[in-house]
RNA sequence: GCCUCAGUAGCUCAGCCGGUUAGAGCGGCGGACUGUUAAUCCGUAGGUCGUAGGUUCGAGCCCUACCUGAGGCGCCA
C-alpha cells in the first residue's frame, strides 16, 4: 500500500500535489474536518471533505478511531490552527470503529487507571503515543551512547541457574509438572530431572555475567528484561522490567560516577533533541495534571524546565557518612518529622533520599561509600573496613535509578565477603575465578530503564512508561 | 507484606442527617450544520449503586467479609 506518512506530509509538505495518508480519526468536527494521526508524530493531519459530494454510508463510518485512507490534494489551510490540509477527493474506510459495538475509548481525557485495563488501545491515545514514541527514543539512546564510547552490547542469559544474584526473589523456571514434580529421597522437588538438570530463575541481573565480558572486552553493557518476584505494589516497581547495565574494566567508584551523570544527561539531552514535540505535549499534560492538585503538592518545576535543569547542572556527589551528617542536621529531623530514625548504619530511606534530593540540593544526587552491611557482596570493601564503594543515583520525583558500584576484585577478600553471607562458594566458582586468574580493578552499574522513562517522560506511574505492564496479580494482555 | 482511600450510566463524577420515580457533564443514538480545532445547537435512550451477607418499617448512604483499583510504606532499578 502506498501511503506518505504524516510526519513527512508536515516536515516537508509538497504543496498541490495529491497525497495518500492513512491513520486513526482523532476528532470529526462539523461533518467536514477530520483530525487523522498515524503515530508517526504526535501531530495530526487535517481532512477536509465535502459532505455533499461524500457517499452517505462512508461519511456515517467516520468515527472516533475508525481507520481511513484518504487521498487528495495538499493545500495550505484555511483554518489558524494547522499550515496545511488535504482536501479529501476519496476516502476509503480501512477499520470500522463502532461505539455501538462496544468500543470504550473516548475523544476526552480519561483516568490513567482505565487505560491501563485498555492497554491495548491506549496508544492510541496522544499521551502514550508520545510516552512510547519517546521511550523507543531512549533506547536508542543508550545503544547510541555506548556505541558512540566503544562498548561492547552483551546479552545475558534471562534463564539463570545462579541464585546468587543477591537482588531480589526470583521467578522459577521449570517443566516439571507442578501438581505431580519428581521427588528426591528426602522428598524435595528432584530438579535433577527437570529440563536444565538443575533448578533455575528468571534472571533478576545480568551484572554478575557482565562482569566477565568486561574482564575481557574491556567496556560493555547489557540492555534486556529483568525480573524480580517480589510483592512489590507501588508506582516505582514493575515484575518485570528492563535494565542497562555497564560493566568497565579499570574503572574506579569515581569513574562509575562520571559515567552515571554522563550517561543520564544524554539519554535526556537525546530526547529534548530529538523528539521535544512529544516532550512538549507531555509538559502540557503534566501541568494539567499539576494543577489539579493542592498546591503544596505541585512539582517544584515543569518537565521540560527539570529536564534542562538536570542537564545543565553537576550532579551533587556526598559520602553515606555526610549524608547522614546532613540529615541529622536537618529541619524535619530536629522537628521529629522522620518516621524512621536516622544514625550512622541504617540505611537511607526514601523520606530521607527525597529530602535529600529535593529539599538540601534540589536536583540529582549520587551517595557513595555505604556502610558494608546494608550493601551487596560484591561490592569493594574500602580501606576503612567498614564501608564499600558502592553508589546509588537518586532523582527527584522517583528516587533510587542507578545503583552501582567498584567490585571488589580482590580474591581472598571476595571470599570471606561470599562466607560472611552464607552464600556457598560453589554457586560463585566462575565469579571467584574471574578474580583468581587475569582479575582487574571494574566497576559497573545498573539503570532502571522504565525509571528513566518516568523521568523524562513525566509519568507519575511506571505502569504508563511499559507497554503491558507486570505487577503483582496482573499480566493481562 | 502492612496502612489509608475509593468502587453509582460506556467514561468522569454528584447524591444532604438512612426516607417516594438515583442526577449532571462527556460519550452514544436521531436531527441540524461547508472553516471547525476535544466544534456547536435541538431531541433522546442508558444505571438497581463492586460481590455476598447483616442492621432497619425503610439502605447508594450504616455494619461485616470478600473482590478490584489507587496512594503511602517496606524491598529495590
Amino acid at each position: 500500500m502506498r501511503r506518505t506518512e504524516i510526519a513527512k506530509v508536515l516536515a516537508q509538505p509538497v504543496l498541490n500535489e495529491s497525497v495518500t495518508v492513512m491513520g486513526w480519526v482523532r476528532a470529526f468536527r462539523g461533518n467536514r474536518f477530520i483530525a487523522l494521526n498515524d503515530g508517526s508524530t504526535p501531530h495530526t493531519l487535517q481532512i477536509v471533505l465535502d459532505a455533499e459530494k461524500m457517499e452517505e454510508s462512508i461519511l456515517k463510518k467516520i468515527k472516533f478511531h475508525a481507520c481511513l485512507s484518504v487521498t487528495g490534494q495538499l493545500v495550505a489551510s484555511q483554518g489558524a490552527g494547522q499550515a496545511v490540509e488535504v482536501l479529501a477527493e476519496n476516502v476509503e474506510i480501512l477499520g470500522e470503529c463502532n461505539p455501538e459495538d462496544g468500543y470504550m475509548m473516548q475523544p476526552k481525557a480519561q483516568t490513567m487507571e482505565f487505560l491501563r485495563t485498555n492497554a491495548h488501545f491506549r496508544m492510541r491515545t496522544s499521551t502514550f503515543s508520545s510516552v512510547f514514541r519517546l521511550r523507543h527514543a531512549v533506547a536508542f539512546a543508550v545503544n547510541k551512547f555506548y556505541n558512540d564510547r566503544g562498548f561492547f552490547y552483551m546479552h545475558t542469559p534471562i534463564i539463570t541457574g545462579s541464585d546468587a544474584e543477591g537482588a531480589g526473589e526470583m521467578f522459577h523456571v521449570t517443566t516439571l509438572d507442578v501438581n505431580n514434580p519428581p521427588r528426591t529421597e528426602e522428598g524435595g522437588v528432584d530438579f535433577g530431572q527437570d529440563f536444565f538438570g538443575k533448578a533455575t530463575n528468571l534472571t533478576v541481573s545480568g551484572q554478575l555475567q557482565g562482569e566477565i565480558a568486561a574482564l575481557a572486552l574491556g567496556k560493555i553493557y547489557t540492555f534486556g528484561p529483568t525480573f524480580r518476584a517480589e510483592n512489590s505494589n507501588t508506582p516505582r516497581h514493575l515484575a518485570e522490567f528492563w535494565m542497562i547495565e555497564p560493566e568497565v574494566a579499570f574503572n574506579d567508584i569515581y569513574d562509575n560516577m562520571d559515567l552515571a551523570e554522563e550517561f543520564t544527561k544524554y539519554l535526556i539531552n537525546y530526547c529534548l533533541e530529538n523528539h521535544l514535540a512529544d516532550l512538549e505535549l507531555l509538559d502540557k499534560r503534566l501541568a494539567e495534571e499539576q494543577n489539579a492538585l493542592p498546591k503544596d503538592k505541585r512539582r517544584a518545576m515543569g518537565l521540560i524546565e527539570q529536564l534542562r535543569f538536570v542537564v545543565d547542572n553537576a550532579f551533587e556527589r556526598i559520602t553515606y557518612t555526610e549524608a547522614v551528617e546532613i540529615l541529622m542536621k536537618s529541619k524535619p529531623y530536629k522537628e521529629k518529622k522522620f518516621e524512621f530514625p536516622v544514625e550512622w548504619g541504617i540505611d537511607l530511606q526514601s523520606e530521607h533520599e527525597r529530602y535529600l534530593v529535593e529539599k538540601e540540593f534540589k536536583k540529582p544526587v549520587i551517595v557513595r561509600n555505604y556502610p558494608k552491611e546494608i550493601k551487596a557482596f560484591y561490592m569493594r570493601l574500602n580501606d576503612d573496613d567498614k564501608t564499600v564503594a558502592a553508589m546509588d543515583v537518586l532523582f527527584p520525583g522517583i528516587g533510587e535509578v542507578i545503583g552501582g558500584s567498584q567490585r571488589e576484585d580482590r580474591h581472598d577478600v571476595l571470599l570471606e565477603r561470599v562466607k560472611a553471607v552464607g552464600i556457598p562458594e560453589e554457586e560463585l566458582w566462575w565469579y571467584l575465578q574471574l578474580r583468581q586468574f587475569g582479575g582487574a580493578p571494574h566497576a559497573g552499574f545498573g539503570l532502571g530503564f522504565e525509571r528513566m522513562v518516568q523521568f523524562i517522560t513525566g509519568m507519575s506511574n511506571i505502569r504508563d512508561v511499559i507497554p503491558f505492564p507486570r505487577t503483582p496479580g496482573n499480566a493481562e494482555f
